[in-house]
DNA sequence: TTGTACGCGTTATCAG
DNA sequence: CTGATAACGCGTACAA
């Protein structure tokens, strides 16, 4: 590795000078920094990220700890907050979980390894004692979408509940008295409070609903979870998905049981993915502002690093009417 | 920051005992052993990779170079590649380079400061000048889909001249005769080589296809693409995508435009994604094998850290049948 | 088996 | 304006 010192000595300078026209910092005369920036391009030399790190303690990365990044949700939340990071000359170290505790911890002990400046955590864990690590060592942490439970972290995230409560709200608004709720992937907060929602919501109307939850977030399990509720007589007129998958698959599901949507049954879904506009009939659905999301957690992580308090904007949902919800007949 | 100097004073013992406790290698008494490694949990220490890199001039990390990671295709070639580097005890820097030269640049330069092991690459740049940086530092390379022109590093890629002539081999056989192929993006290598794959096959055929391609690859641009040929009197009988999206969005400007599919025209994709199969009726297309990709890209740069020379399987490709292709009436 | 001392590439400090 | 030097945390010859 061609360092600092064989800069110097190519071009006939110390390698504080070296040092200080690399960081414009401090007084260096044209002609000297000339020729050391002559000697950079002729050694094609890169300072070194660790040995800065060493004397700085500042690694310029982020952690971003994520369950997956092959499903679209997390895949444009972490596509945002890459953007957002390189915008402000931070690096992402992404993390992806797999929903695994175990996998989790063991990026905990890398992150703190590498000493990153900052972490943006949308978690699987039950409690917090591995990120407890991260708070000990001082580390600033953002919770994105789910929460980090027992950690005083602020948290950026849709309000789920009131998404939960809006996708009743709108069926209710049409007339329907049957209802089922169903998708997954169980285990995530954010869709039990969404499921939470929706029922309380129905409750307040003084309806009931079939609630058929599983742990699998796939097109072929949210589906064969929907075709199961759509064969008794007394089936529902009114179908909500958890997310636009779940809902994805619910359509397929109805229309597979020779039901018309949404003349014989109307579906909804939540997040507004660009998948809710492929299916034909196109999903109506609750938009979360995803994108905005992952931008207002860089925003609020920086600011923590720089030791300042922001207040973010409200994140609102939307509802997004398209072809999958009408009157029941 | 706590370092191993603390340990081994909180210990009773050297830093090399600890160096060496830590890393397993050398001789050390049980009894010291478990002091240290009391010491390690009870002042919560984790060494530095830094300093690490410092002495060893490994990072155990390797630069992922993407353009995006929002779009179905490469999140999912991300979340393989990511988990595949981890598996290995390697940590995935990932890049999206928004398919900006000068970004991809930057992410350049920041791999060479970060001494990565090795990069694997999905390029939008012309030339590899770039590139050429790194193979000068003697970084290993593997590129993934796309070609790193005038460089002789090896790359994982599946045929996708062969790919387009399987898209119009399947149509042609079904005994269509009036072709269109649409799609985007118009910059990818991968997408030309289709789309010439398909061309080719046809004019093997004695026949012409209409080709239009656009430089946005989003679903609206691509139901507007599809939507601009279907209006004429000799409109073709069958669609071929360059992509998945591509084709999904021509279902809906065939539905769009009261045509029914598959009976007054077929389409077929490319890549197979999930999204694939939300479209109804569900698009036929031909499979890539996209986690395989990962995989092998994965593995030969691992190969290549380790001096070693493998040779890779094959990627077949597939003609998965489903609801948009049939015969024209 | 254990301990001492040095060097990796930078930057901050202080002296010129 | 420029230069010498210490220090960051770790691993490893070498010495004990």
């Amino acid at each position: 590795m061609t360092s600092i010192r064989d800069i110097a000595k190519y071009a006939g300078a110390s390698v504080t000078t070296v040092s200080r026209v690399i960081n414009n910092s401090g007084y260096v005369s044209a002609a000297t920094r000339f020729r050391v920036e002559q000697a950079i391009a002729d050694l094609a030399f890169t300072p070194s990220a660790s040995a800065r790190r060493m004397r700085s303690g500042s690694s310029r990365m982020v952690g971003v700890v994520l369950p997956a990044l092959d499903v679209p949700f997390f895949g444009i939340l972490a596509h945002v907050i890459e953007r957002e990071l390189f915008r402000r000359g931070l690096q992402a170290l992404i993390c992806c979980t797999d929903e695994s505790a175990d996998q989790e911890a063991q990026y905990i002990s890398m992150l703190l390894s590498q000493q990153v400046d900052g972490v943006l955590a949308a978690s699987v864990l039950e409690d917090s004692a591995q990120y407890q690590r991260l708070v000990d060592a001082g580390v600033p942490i953002v919770a994105i979408d789910r929460a980090l439970p027992g950690l005083s972290v602020k948290r950026v995230a849709a309000d789920h509940h009131l998404g939960g409560r809006m996708m009743a709200e709108h069926l209710l608004g049409l007339g329907h008295r049957r209802f089922a709720v169903i998708g997954a992937p169980q285990h995530s907060p954010p869709v039990q409070a969404r499921v939470q929602g929706a029922v309380q919501r129905l409750a307040e109307a003084g309806l009931g609903a079939q609630v058929v939850l599983g742990p699998a977030h796939d097109f072929d399990a949210c589906r064969a979870l929907a075709a199961g509720i759509l064969t008794g007589g007394e089936r529902p007129t009114a179908l909500i998905g958890t997310t636009d998958i779940a809902a994805i698959g619910a359509v397929h599901a109805a229309i597979g049981a020779g039901l018309s949507v949404p003349w014989d049954i109307s579906v909804i879904g939540f997040d507004d993915l660009p998948e809710s506009r492929y299916v034909l009939p196109a999903l109506t659905t609750v938009a979360q502002p995803l994108r905005e999301i992952g931008t207002q957690a860089v925003a609020q992580l920086v600011a923590q690093m720089a030791g300042e308090e922001i207040t973010l904007p409200d994140l609102p949902l939307r509802l997004v009417l398209r072809d999958t919800t009408a009157p029941p007949c």
